[in-house]
DNA sequence: TCTGGGGTCCTAGGACCC
DNA sequence: TCTGGGGTCCTAGGACCC
């Protein structure tokens, strides 16, 4: 339990808003070494496509695929810590992790188990603190602001409050799901984010605004939610490493190269400030479906094949659509070629929709526009423009006003 | 050694409307 | 009668995140 070492010598009132980023501790597999408990301290790595689950032997041992067994596509969803510390991360190709720790388990990633872990630990955080904003499967914002307690200090130590909350949301997804987490409180989104991660694993780091030049601008500027590697890059090219250097750096500079908004995002972050809200409910965008194949398609000498996966990505897709309750008015068609290039092309409906068959249409005229001499690596099928099935619809801007009576006076039969 | 699958948001040009 | 300005929608691409 790595309390945060003495963090803050505040003084006088807490700021208004207390943010907590909590982060699940090497998620994935540490859901898996809840059940193969003989596997922990090992390096272990969650991804990958084909089946290599453990294979159970007769007398009772276990017997796991190695990385250097695997070949193919495919990426690592998570590593161990015993894997990081061979140089094994998140989103790096098998095949390269393969070189790095040839000896490390492979589990195929079970994605129904991290599922329910996750709808566990965000109940029991729920218990103590209900304003949660969910940020995917294993991390969530909490805004902690009016947590009973949490201003109170205890003894000699004015955040003697927010320690206890913090311990107590960390005790109570230990008893809910056996996992640890690490936690940052501060006074907003952006700077609890990266407060979460300075501790990791089993943290809780709480960090105010008169500790931003000493505990934030030492880091690099990739620390920061929202910098990935292009802008990473870009401002490395800048001389501008650190997030203090780009708190420092003329703000002529940074809008010449990255435009008026970006820059001026920069700028704040840099200095801390972030006023987003932790919001509680979301409505979808977008939803899609896609695939990579174990091998490059081409289109005419594998029609057959690709012409299934294409229809079967659109049922899949409606029934996402029908198990959610949305319809979709704008259907979109991804392709990734050979080399990585990437081509999307949409076409929105006249009128949403939930229908497999009218998304095949609309993902077909979508495919024609798209020069298919290249071979495919991927394809995908999305849809946009979300509504209810009770929601009034739309019409499209321009459409007839008459389109959608006649549609309605069909007769059933 | 090539790089998954599911998302969000932003930009930018042209269409189209007032 | 040589060229407005604002607003929104549609489409394509790209950066970024988990």
């Amino acid at each position: 339990m790595a309390a945060s070492p003495p963090s803050s010598t505040a003084s006088g009132p807490l700021p208004q808003r207390l943010i907590a980023h909590l982060d699940m501790d090497a998620f994935y597999a540490s859901v898996e070494l809840l059940r193969y408990p003989d596997l922990k301290g090992l390096a272990v790595v969650v991804g990958g496509r084909r089946a290599h689950e453990p294979k159970t032997l007769p007398d009772g041992t276990r017997q796991y695929a190695r990385l250097r067994d695997y070949t193919g596509r495919g990426v690592v969803t998570t590593s161990s810590y015993a894997a990081r510390d061979l140089g094994v991360f998140s989103a790096m190709g098998l095949m390269k992790a393969a070189l790095r720790a040839p000896d490390a388990i492979l589990l195929p990633t079970d994605f129904d188990a991290y599922r329910r872990y996750s709808r566990l630990f965000k109940a029991a955080v729920a218990e103590v603190a209900p304003v949660i904003e969910d940020r995917g499967i294993d991390e969530i914002y909490i805004d902690l602001s009016d947590v009973p307690g949490i201003r109170e200090p205890v003894g000699h130590d004015p955040l003697g409050g927010v320690r206890a909350v913090a311990r107590e949301i960390k005790n109570s997804v230990l008893r809910a799901t056996g996992l640890s987490c690490s936690i940052g409180i501060t006074p907003n989104k952006l700077l609890s984010k990266i407060a979460s991660e300075l501790d990791k694993p089993d943290g809780i780091t709480i960090l105010l605004a008169e500790e931003i030049p000493a505990r934030i601008w030492p880091l690099g500027v990739r620390k920061i939610n929202g910098i990935g590697p292009k802008a990473g890059a870009k401002l490395l090219e800048l001389g501008i490493e650190s997030v203090g250097e780009l708190a420092a750096a003329d703000p002529a500079l940074l809008r010449q190269h990255f435009g008026e908004s970006y820059a001026a995002w920069l700028h704040e972050a840099a200095h801390g400030r972030d006023d987003r809200p932790v919001v509680t409910h979301s409505e979808p965008v977008s939803i899609s479906r896609e695939t990579t194949f174990e091998r490059d398609l081409h289109a005419k000498h594998d029609r057959a094949e690709l012409g299934a996966i294409f229809t079967r990505l659109c049922e899949q897709l409606a029934a996402d659509l029908e198990r959610k309750g949305y319809l979709g008015r704008t259907v979109g068609i991804k392709l990734r070629f050979e080399g990585f290039r990437t081509v999307t092309r949409d076409l929105t409906l006249e009128l949403p929709t939930q229908d497999a068959q009218a998304i095949r249409r609309a993902a077909g005229a979508c495919l024609k526009r798209v020069d298919l001499s290249q071979r495919l690596r991927l394809l995908g099928v999305r849809i946009g423009s979300l509504s209810r099935p009770g929601d009034a619809a739309a019409p499209r801007r321009g459409s007839k006003p008459a389109a959608p009576s006649r549609a309605e006076n069909l007769p059933l039969f």
